[in-house]
RNA sequence: GGGUCGUUAGCUCAGUUGGUUAGAGUACUACCUUGACAUGGUAGGGGUCACCGGUUCGAAUCCUGUACGACCCACCA
């Protein structure tokens, strides 16, 4: 007996008018978990496998997440229903710098500052942090209805998985595909770290550009008289300038050939060089060229063999190097130099000027070019296998090819990837530095020392003690990119039980905007660490990627929180129910585009959920008036089969192509128009009517089919009505109910089905322009050459167009409601006189309409050519369709006269 | 500057290899509350498929170009 049917009776009896999602969700989940449905170990069935993006430690799901972990649940629970061994990895990610921002904001607003900690001081913290933001994400997760595998959370900073990083790193560097130098990088001054080229995003912003007259002194210092103007954005770097370059084709400046230039507030001689990479036609074709504060600087810098005088400290305060305003914040030293040169009379100019400032991904600052000493990955040799998976089909992305295009290009100009990071919170560098200053990489203290010593085997002239470790973390996406196999150990324990089942995984479902940070990354550690000898299909990490469009509002905003438009997932399922938060997200969110969030569409989830509810009261409702079956199998019962049938291959089709709200779409609209719309009220009995004991049957039988057909995407609901239907043994949940395959749809009853509901669409549409009430009862008169089918439909038909019975003569009774649909004319006679030039206005319009079709396929049949060329269907199409349209009008004229 | 994608009903989107005078949801209009559901029922109106040109018997669909929009990439101070 299931646990809790023997409420079943009273809480049936109790049914409530609407369906209330907070009365089942949490007991389905407690119920699905105590099964352990959600928990996969390897057995002899295909695996299915998904692993979590892994959210960031730093807050709570948005709307972007829920998206996300909802189509991962609707494919992992379609997978588990069709014999897959589905399993579904949950997890979070320490999200290093962002993380860190974080808890250091959280500090400052108790009043303590991270430079008064201790490095554990610190992580004590953190990890506080981290239990706290962990937890509430994975509610929200389980809310949802994730159907995740709770024994196999993973995060990036466990012991193991921090293990694989460190393993990882090490093994890179001894294949020397991993090294530390000096470099031009991007530096957030705030988080007071380096960062990779992907977490600097930039933004178009008016800036301000200030001519600057540098004086002109020959070699002895002699001022000549003679002096340049350069223009700049930044003018409080000028105290690092250590030349003035200019384009040699420009005649402007062909004179200063030897001489040198002043720089203004520090007096500081600095060369003239020349070089073609000055545009003479910017600004006044002069650069000033500061190699410590600006790439393109620095290049021109080391190919002429310049100095490079860093005045920026780390916190982007100006440095003693400066020699002016040293201390001062850079901005405000901006305002500091211009207000100087202005009293020395030396800006002649300034005007507007549009320019692209580069931002901290998460911090926000203004990020510095900076010369830094950091540890990189050589990302040449990594990415061109990684490009061959892609390109050559191993791994398909959807939708379609739309990020092929940005996925090669990326990979194809990849630049060297910085991964060290001047924080905490992550994977310390395993690099440890003797007294010297030399270093070597080794897992631990004692493996380094060991890799200090002579090839004799001598020790060092210093003790294991003494050896510092690199102060650094590691890049989060460092760790990130090992998800899909450190998850299931492939890294620390490699070759185990879990790797081999698992991986690849089946789908990643991820947004497009991590495409660089993640899913290539992830593809390049995939191949470089699954062994060599498996081919390429079992060293991806997935086979396919699902890309979600971004989440926006619905004025197609970004989801921020300063414009308090990311509504709370929480609230939302207390709102509308789990269900239909899912279904309102899933309805419109074709892969890969953007999604304009509206509650209305959780509303219509709601909705929804109210009329499955309905239809199962109904049905239910027939349970104790049952009669004996009479007739072989009814019409609509054989009707909805073969639409059934039509509808579960389409959704089949869907599911395959990855298309999951066109699949929703029919769903919804197979068991709202069809099940609810039609077929319900096809089979519904008159009032304390009994019920068929075999439709009662086969309707409790397709109810169930639709229940499962719906679970991946709503799955509380379905499973709530699937036990309310009908006692179920212990473990016959439709959360592990295994699809059955069926035959084929029969083309000919579709067809007789869709003739039924055309014509009465079209007898109602006629009682409703003449004004008849729903209770005014017709006699109705068919004239057609389709007796035997009208025969069984008749019934049906009356009941839906209230009519008291048909007769079909060979002519019409006049002075009737005429209908002509097809070759089939219909007469309705009522009680009472109708207006029949109302009618016959509507005939005379439709008529007109018909003459203009039949107009159109004329020409095309009188188109030689197009008898020719098109394909015979198409022409016999044509044909059907001119028959068609002139027996109408021949009827419509006849009824007219 | 380079690239990718998009533009179909008021709004959000489908529209498969070119072939019924273009579909759905939502919004809108009219009518309907006695028996599953007004979070509902029945029916209806609504589109020159962004624009110009081309290919074709035939174009929302294929091709040139234009406009507008979104996103990605790029070292022009």
């Amino acid at each position: 007996m299931h646990p809790r049917f023997e409420d079943t009776i009273l809480y049936y009896m109790q049914l409530s008018k609407n369906y209330t999602p907070s009365d089942t969700e949490g007991k389905w989940n407690d119920h699905w978990e105590k099964q352990r449905y959600f928990n996969s170990r390897p057995d002899g069935r295909p695996s299915f496998t998904v692993v979590i993006p892994p959210p960031n430690v730093t807050g709570v799901l948005h709307m972007g997440h829920t998206l996300n972990e909802t189509v991962q649940d609707i494919l992992i629970r379609n997978a588990r229903m069709r014999g897959y061994n589905a399993c579904w990895v949950p997890g979070s990610d320490h999200a290093s710098i962002a993380t860190e921002a974080r808890v250091v904001g959280m500090l400052k607003e108790k009043g303590i500052e991270k430079s008064q900690l201790t490095r554990p001081e610190f992580m004590k913290y953190a990890y506080e942090w981290k239990d706290k933001y962990g937890g509430i994400i994975y509610d929200q997760i389980r809310r949802l209805g994730c159907s995740v595998d709770w024994e196999r959370v993973a995060f990036t900073m466990d012991a193991d998985y921090y293990a694989s990083v460190i393993k990882v790193f090490v093994s890179l560097y001894e294949q020397g595909l991993i090294y530390r130098g000096a470099r031009m990088i991007h530096w957030d001054p705030q988080a007071k770290t380096a960062l990779s080229d992907e977490e600097v995003e930039y933004r178009d912003e008016q800036g301000r550009l200030y001519y600057v007259d540098y004086a002109i002194v020959d070699k002895s210092g002699r001022p000549t008289g003679r002096k340049v103007t350069i223009a700049t954005q930044r003018p409080e770097t000028i105290m690092g300038d250590t030349a003035i370059c200019v384009n040699p084709s420009d005649p402007r400046y062909t004179d200063l050939s030897g001489l040198f230039a002043v720089v203004p507030l520090v007096h500081r001689q600095i060369p003239i060089i020349f070089d073609e990479y000055v545009d003479p036609a910017f600004g006044t074709g002069a650069l000033k060229v500061t190699p410590a504060h600006d790439i393109n600087d620095y290049n021109l810098g080391l190919k002429h063999g310049l100095p490079i005088i860093d005045t920026l400290n780390e916190d982007g305060t100006l440095s003693p190097a400066a020699g002016v305003f040293i201390g001062m914040e850079r901005f405000a030293a901006r305002n500091a130099v211009i207000k100087q040169l202005k009293v020395e009379g030396l800006i002649n100019k300034e005007e507007d000027h549009l320019t692209r400032l580069g931002y901290s991904q998460r911090t926000h600052a203004v990020v510095e070019p900076r010369i830094s000493t950091q540890w990189f990955v050589r990302m040449k040799a990594l990415a061109q296998p990684a490009l061959k998976a892609v390109t050559e089909g191993y791994i398909h992305i959807h939708p379609g090819d739309k990020f092929m295009a940005t996925y090669k290009y990326w990979l194809e100009n990849v630049e060297d990837w910085c991964i060290s990071r001047q924080l905490w919170w992550g994977q310390q560098i395993p690099a440890w530095y003797a007294p010297d200053g030399t270093f070597r990489v080794a897992a631990t203290r004692d493996e380094a020392y060991r890799l200090f010593s002579a090839p004799d085997g001598s020790r060092p002239p210093f003790g294991a003690g003494q050896l510092r470790q690199d102060g650094d973390v590691l890049d989060t996406w460092f760790s990130s990119w090992l998800w899909p196999i450190e998850v299931f150990k492939g890294i620390t324990n490699p070759g185990n039980a879990d790797i081999r089942y698992y991986y690849p995984t089946s789908v990643l479902v991820t947004g497009q905007d991590i495409i660089f940070f993640w899913v290539a990354r992830m593809i390049m550690a995939g191949l470089w660490y699954s062994p060599e000898s498996l081919p390429m299909e079992k060293r991806i990490p997935f086979r396919h990627v699902y890309f979600t469009g971004m989440v926006r509002d619905k004025q197609g905003r970004k989801m921020s929180k300063s414009l308090g438009n990311s509504p709370d997932l929480l609230a939302l399922i207390e709102k509308y129910g789990a269900d239909a938060v899912r279904f309102g997200i899933m309805i419109a969110s074709p892969a890969g585009n953007d999604l304009l969030f509206d509650e209305a569409a959780l509303e219509q989830g709601r909705n929804f959920n109210n009329k499955l509810w309905n239809a199962m009261k109904l049905v239910k409702g027939w349970e104790t008036r049952l009669a004996a079956s009479g007739d072989p199998t009814p019409f609509p019962v054989r009707w909805f089969e073969n639409r059934l049938r039509e509808a579960r291959a389409t959704i089949e089709q869907l599911f395959a192509e990855f298309r999951l709200s066109e699949a929703l779409k029919t769903l919804y609209s197979l068991i709202w128009d069809d099940f609810c719309s039609w077929y319900l009220e096809w089979v519904k009995p008159g009032f304390e009517q009994p019920v068929d004991a075999m439709v009662y049957r086969r309707t409790v039988g397709f109810f169930e089919q639709l229940m499962q057909l719906l679970h991946p995407f709503m799955p509380f609901i379905s499973e709530e009505i699937y036990h309310l239907l009908a006692d179920r043994p212990e473990g016959d949940d439709l959360c592990v109910k295994q699809f059955v395959t069926e035959g084929a749809a029969d083309a000919d009853i579709l067809a007789e089905g869709q003739l039924l509901k055309d014509v009465i669409t079209a007898l109602r549409d006629a009682r409703n322009k003449a004004q008849l009430k729903p209770k005014e009862q017709v006699d109705l008169y068919i004239q057609t050459g389709l007796k035997s089918t009208y025969e069984h439909i008749g019934p049906i038909l009356c009941k839906q167009v209230n009519a008291s019975g048909i007769c079909m003569p060979d002519t019409l009774p006049g002075g009737t409601l005429t209908v002509v649909l097809g070759k089939d004319k219909f007469a309705m006679v009522t009680a009472r006189i109708l207006d029949d030039d109302k009618q016959k206005e509507e005939m005379r319009k439709e008529l007109q309409y018909l003459k203009g079709f039949l107009e159109s396929v004329n020409k095309k049949l009188s188109n030689e050519r197009f008898v020719q060329n098109a394909k015979p269907e198409v022409v016999d199409l044509e044909r059907k369709k001119k028959d068609d349209a002139e027996a109408k009008i021949k009827i419509l004229e006849e009824s007219l006269t």
